[in-house]
DNA sequence: CGACGATGGCTTAAGCCATCGTCGGTGCCTTAAT
């Protein structure tokens, strides 16, 4: 008889959930996982993934260190851990340099289980030799995609993650998020040093929201979304990528007498705070908002995500769509899209690319001077802080700057040339920039697929299927395109007579999409893939 | 890539149009001044 470990322990599960609730499936494995290894969870939002960390938390022996993006969600997750009579705290800037000690030493007694910060918090000397004394035996990364989407130049310190769990004495690491297509989940991995790791990936359908894109012309698209949103009934959501679109668009909506406000990221913190407050008591029905709005966002009742601009990813849009629905009542989400719209995602996905000279700048700053930090190095060379981020990880893969103690940075390589070390950085960069690119193509192909979209797009994200939804504008319109048993599947192994191996990209619109072995895409059309039998499964 | 504001040239000298240049998103943090 094969002897199953108990994933948790019952006070532990009764205490998160309550006496009657019980652990649904996938919180059962995810839970089992984490006992033997990292585990990486992809849980649709609302479906339990705090009670995994707070019941895994309790249930293991040592304090718990939770990285969490923001100050807000801090701030949410303290109190519903404190609610169900779990000790938490956090740490950062807004707490007093005593409150802090107290919280470091009562985690070093064992008093406190759960003890919440930013990746900057990490940075510091101090809070990792504090949180190394504690002996924690589990780390928790929240919002896990942030990893991929903020630390290569926006929030660096994600990507110092790994380091700082090395340091710590390598605690069990789980890593939670909602949304995340193979090559993110690939990058969490990898970015956090997580070591054969299990990944627990369930529930990313969420059939309740019809999908639906809607072409325009440039001028007509406001108009379209103001129109749409005065159809709908319900609070919603209206993405936009820019805070000036944001203002626009909630002051064209007001003008037409809708309850409507904007959200971004320049508005003091009680506005924000005001607005979300308004939209969670259902004093306002409509924000228009930039991507800073949305985490931490846990209204049950949002009945529509319109996007009067396409996000940079799928990854990006699924995130956002799922924030309707989730009392699992139909919901809608449509993306509004006219001509050249991608061309601002591209810009805001890459950001541009740095001429060598100056990385080359950048390095010959660091010879003179000596170790610095990123923001004296910002000041010394006079590029935007924002800029010296996206060019120093490259500069450290190919060796021209080293990371010494505690993120401060000296020259590397001084043995080649530094023309040669500029060049190769800036190459390095513009892949990363390609690759940004590429996943901002793979979001237009959705916006222009005429086949199933929720099948697209859930195959974007790295789960397959063969029904088309039924609850999309294309199966609407009776336009989806039949899958039958035996057809390619992506993500799958096929061989060909001539091209050898290769692996199923994509199966859409009656096109099959190979990329063989040797490198080369190759597009196929399924009917004739069929007749002719010209893939076959390898296993 | 494209929207928008500033600039400048034209002219029934006060408004109109073309052209050029800039900017665009996400949040920690610290520190100085009230």
């Amino acid at each position: 008889m094969r002897q199953e470990q108990p994933v948790a322990t019952e006070d532990a599960v009764r205490q998160v959930l309550g006496d009657d609730a019980r652990l649904h499936e996938e919180q059962v494995d995810a839970l089992r996982e984490l006992r033997q290894r990292d585990t990486l969870v992809v849980l649709a939002s609302g479906a339990g993934k705090t009670a995994i960390y707070a019941i895994a938390g309790r249930t293991m022996s040592g304090p718990t260190v939770v990285v969490s993006p923001t100050l807000s969600l801090q701030r949410d997750q303290v109190e519903s851990l404190r609610a169900a009579g779990l000790s938490a705290a956090c740490a950062n800037s807004r707490i007093s340099a005593g409150a802090r000690s107290e919280a470091f030493a009562a985690l070093r007694r064992h008093e406190l289980e759960f003890l919440l910060l930013a990746p900057e918090q990490l940075a510091r000397r101090d809070v990792v030799d504090a949180l190394r004394a504690a002996r924690p035996s589990l780390f928790v990364v929240d919002e896990a995609h942030c990893v991929s989407e903020w630390g290569h130049d926006f929030r660096p310190d994600y990507l110092a993650l790994d380091g700082v769990i090395a340091e710590l004495g390598r605690p069990r690491v789980l890593a939670l998020t909602a949304t995340a297509s193979e090559s993110v989940r690939e990058e969490i991995v990898d970015r956090l040093g997580m070591r054969d790791p299990a990944v627990v990936v369930r529930g990313v359908d969420r059939p309740n929201i019809h999908l639906a894109v809607r072409v325009h012309d440039k001028r007509a698209k406001d108009e379209a979304v103001v129109a749409d949103v005065r159809e709908r009934e319900g609070a919603g959501i209206v993405y936009v990528a820019t805070r000036r679109h944001a203002e626009r668009l909630a002051e064209a909506l007001r003008s037409a007498g809708e309850d409507a406000a904007a959200y971004h990221g320049t508005l003091r913190r009680q506005e924000r705070d005001d607005v979300q407050d308004a939209f969670m008591a259902d004093r306002l029905r409509v924000v228009v908002a930039t991507s800073a709005f949305g985490m931490g966002v846990d209204k049950a009742d949002v009945r529509f995500v319109l996007h009067a601009d396409p996000p940079p990813s799928v990854d990006a849009y699924y995130q956002e769509i799922g924030r309707a629905g989730r009392d699992g009542a139909d919901a809608a989400a449509v993306l509004h899209h006219g001509p050249g719209d991608f061309g601002l995602a591209r810009y805001l996905a890459s950001g541009g690319d740095p001429a060598p000279d100056e990385f080359a700048a950048l390095v010959q700053q660091l010879r003179q001077s000596g170790p610095c930090s990123r923001a004296q190095l910002a000041e010394r060379v006079g590029l935007p802080r924002h800029t010296v981020s996206r060019i120093v990880p490259p500069l450290v893969r190919v060796g021209a700057v080293r990371e010494v103690a505690h993120r401060r940075l000296s020259a590397g390589d001084t043995e080649t040339p530094l023309a040669r070390l500029s060049e190769a950085a800036a190459e390095s960069l513009r892949r990363r920039h390609d690759l940004q690119r590429s996943r901002v193509e793979t979001m237009r192909r959705y916006a222009e697929t005429t086949d199933c979209r929720r099948r697209v797009l859930l195959e974007m994200l790295g789960e397959t299927r063969d029904e088309p939804c039924g609850r999309c504008d294309n199966c609407d319109r009776g336009r989806s395109h039949e899958r039958r048993r035996g057809d390619p599947r992506p993500g799958t192994r096929v061989r060909h007579r001539e091209w050898g191996d290769g692996t199923v990209q994509t199966v859409e619109n009656d096109i099959v999409v190979v990329l063989f072995d040797d490198g080369g895409y190759r597009t196929l059309s399924l009917p004739v893939v069929r007749e002719r039998e010209l893939l076959t499964p390898v296993d």
